[in-house]
DNA sequence: ATCAGTGCAAACCATTTGCAAATTA
DNA sequence: TAATTTGCAAATGGTTTGCACTGAT
């Protein structure tokens, strides 16, 4: 019961495996055209339309960058967490660190502002590149 | 010697006066729309034009929101600051916090990671809209 | 046999750009 | 007048949508 729609298709099961190989966010047209290589192609709409299915049952998390581009990276969202990216490899870590929520807590106390929602987001970068 | 460009015109005083009175982001749509309003119209692409020029002059800011849509505040980003956003009326506010800075550079220890910069963006309910 | 998922082309929307006319210094 | 700025319309580029067709259950 409560088992939503949710039907095992290759482009589904083509996107998945390409966002988990690797940790890091890509955008709709990079992965299609990263799709265009393997013997199966995908068309653009239907990249589109599964990373808002991933989306929606949380499978990934997106991230708006700069440019206005939407990317998406292979991360449980689950549980509240920020994101470190390397500007070098692009590589995401999960930043999961009570302090900084405590931190963003304060800021109630600091400026009277009552707390919904906060988003960090680090730039640098990783182990490997630096 | 080094005064690049920098005409004194009606769009531009219009615009500047727009974002000057409120402390809130504004897309470039609804500036456009405002200002279709009063006496005198600006196009929408000198809107884009005059923001960029702002955004070079470091006189405002801007952020892109979720959907993928740049807004723009006026705010001296001289200082390396964070904003908090009233999700009620809007209103940012600058918050300078020190300690913010130092968690932000505790991330180097914590994840190996060298931090080139880092954004953090806090939304929630201002002291007057608690 | 159904209902969800896909491809394609067209539609959208925010933003950018070319160019001639208007404006500022 | 010389250089910048504006307006308009057309071009971009990312994302969405309608619809008939294909594929999964």
């Amino acid at each position: 019961m409560g088992t939503r729609s949710a039907y095992v298709t290759k482009p589904r099961e083509q996107i998945t495996a390409l966002l988990r190989a690797e940790p890091r966010f890509f955008s709709a047209a990079e992965i299609h055209r990263r799709l265009e290589d393997e013997a199966s192609k995908v068309s653009l709409s239907t990249v589109y339309r599964t990373l808002e299915h991933l989306l929606e049952r949380g499978e990934i998390a997106a991230r708006v960058d700069e440019s206005g581009e939407s990317t998406y990276t292979m991360c449980a969202p689950e549980r509240h967490h920020h994101h470190a990216i390397c500007r070098v490899c692009g590589r995401v870590e999960d930043v999961t660190c009570s302090t900084m929520d405590q931190l963003a807590e304060s800021l109630r106390q600091l400026h009277g502002f009552e707390l919904d929602d906060h988003k960090m987001e680090f730039s640098g970068r990783c182990r490997a590149c630096r």
